[in-house]
DNA sequence: AATTCTGACAACCGCTTCAGG
DNA sequence: GCCTGAAGCGGTTGTCAGAAT
């Protein structure tokens, strides 16, 4: 074997295809199709390995294509679903018709490269973090449209942060999770009950999947809840109403309060950007990560979350 | 005008998963 | 259940055009 495990061939072109290699490939597979893409390559008349002739297919020559720019939409779709599942870009592509994971991968890290560059704070005193305490909530509420709004006390910031009368809940099943659906509900229960006390089943919560992420509507004058980003406005909630403001299972997710339990004040700027009103406990490997989270969680309320912003730092 | 830098994106590499025998 | 080759996947590198110096 030579020095390409994947290419038996030994005459094998590698780098940029031409494009009448490019004119090969899909005359072959338009009228071919491609069962064995390592037959593709000497049927075709390509001195590519089939891996290679895969890829510019899949990323770049397939008809069902989608070229140019995201959206405005794809973009917040791809930042909400990598917030929920990682770094799994084919499963993110799968939510965007026409989309390569690799270009979805491509325009993440560009994207995170543009983050970075933002001037970052430097490990300082109190009073800068105050400072940029406040500079982040101009950001955030900035973000959600509301700019020019003089926000210098809590209630100020609390009222404009989470002006809607709804109790919320959200949970993220997360694909961290084996098994059947059913499975997956049964476990939310136990934990839902486990740590709130409440009684959760099917007879008193309607369960919808949309993607990975399941919203529950509860039966109690409550809730309308989705991780879509579009939808963020849904997911502002006066905290002092909230029994639990959100729930990931198996990890994946960081919150704001996530963030900022583990001191990493830039990555709580973007991910409040992304998830603003959206706070959470979260239960990895079947564990609550830090009693810390749970009883900001569970105490709810934006006093205290403000007032533990400088102590957490 | 020449060069360096940067961002976008195309392609590769190695590992994992899947499927058929 | 094991083996093997193909496909899938994600991290990384390469390429190149346009911007910046």
């Amino acid at each position: 074997m030579g020095h390409h495990s994947c290419c038996n061939q030994q005459k094998v072109k590698r780098g940029l295809w031409s494009p009448e290699e490019d004119e090969k490939l899909i005359r072959y597979i338009t009228t071919h199709g491609y069962g064995c893409w390592s037959e593709v390559p000497e049927k075709a008349g390509l001195q590519r390995c089939g891996k290679s002739c895969r890829l510019r297919w899949i990323n770049y020559l397939r008809p069902d294509i989608r070229r140019g720019r995201f959206t405005l939409e794809e973009e917040k779709l791809i930042i909400s679903l990598h917030a929920a599942v990682g770094n799994r870009w084919a499963h993110i592509a799968s939510h965007l018709p026409g989309r390569t994971d690799n270009e979805i991968k491509n325009y993440w890290n560009s994207w995170i490269k543009k983050k970075i560059r933002k001037p970052s704070l430097p490990t300082s005193t109190n009073t800068t973090l105050k400072n940029d305490q406040t500079s982040l909530i101009t950001n955030y509420t900035q973000n959600q449209g509301f700019l020019n709004q003089d926000l210098t006390t809590k209630s100020q910031v609390q009222d404009t942060l989470f002006p809607l009368p709804t109790t919320s809940f959200m949970f993220d099943i997360g694909s961290t999770m084996e098994g059947t659906s059913a499975n997956n509900n049964a476990r939310i229960d136990q934990i839902f009950q486990e740590n709130s006390g409440l009684v959760m089943n099917s007879d008193t919560w309607q369960i919808n999947e949309q993607a990975e992420m399941v919203q529950f509507t509860s039966p109690m004058n409550s809730i309308c809840l989705t991780p879509l980003i579009e939808n963020l406005e849904n997911i502002m909630v006066p905290l002092d109403q909230v029994q639990t403001c959100g729930m990931s299972i198996g990890g994946g997710h960081v919150s704001a309060l996530d963030c900022l339990h583990r001191n990493e004040i830039n990555e709580w700027v973007d991910h409040t950007q992304q998830f603003p009103g959206y706070f959470y406990w979260e239960q990895a490997e079947g564990q609550l990560v830090g009693e810390e989270i749970n009883n900001i969680s569970t105490s709810s309320n934006m006093g205290t979350l403000l007032s533990s912003f400088p102590s957490s730092l």
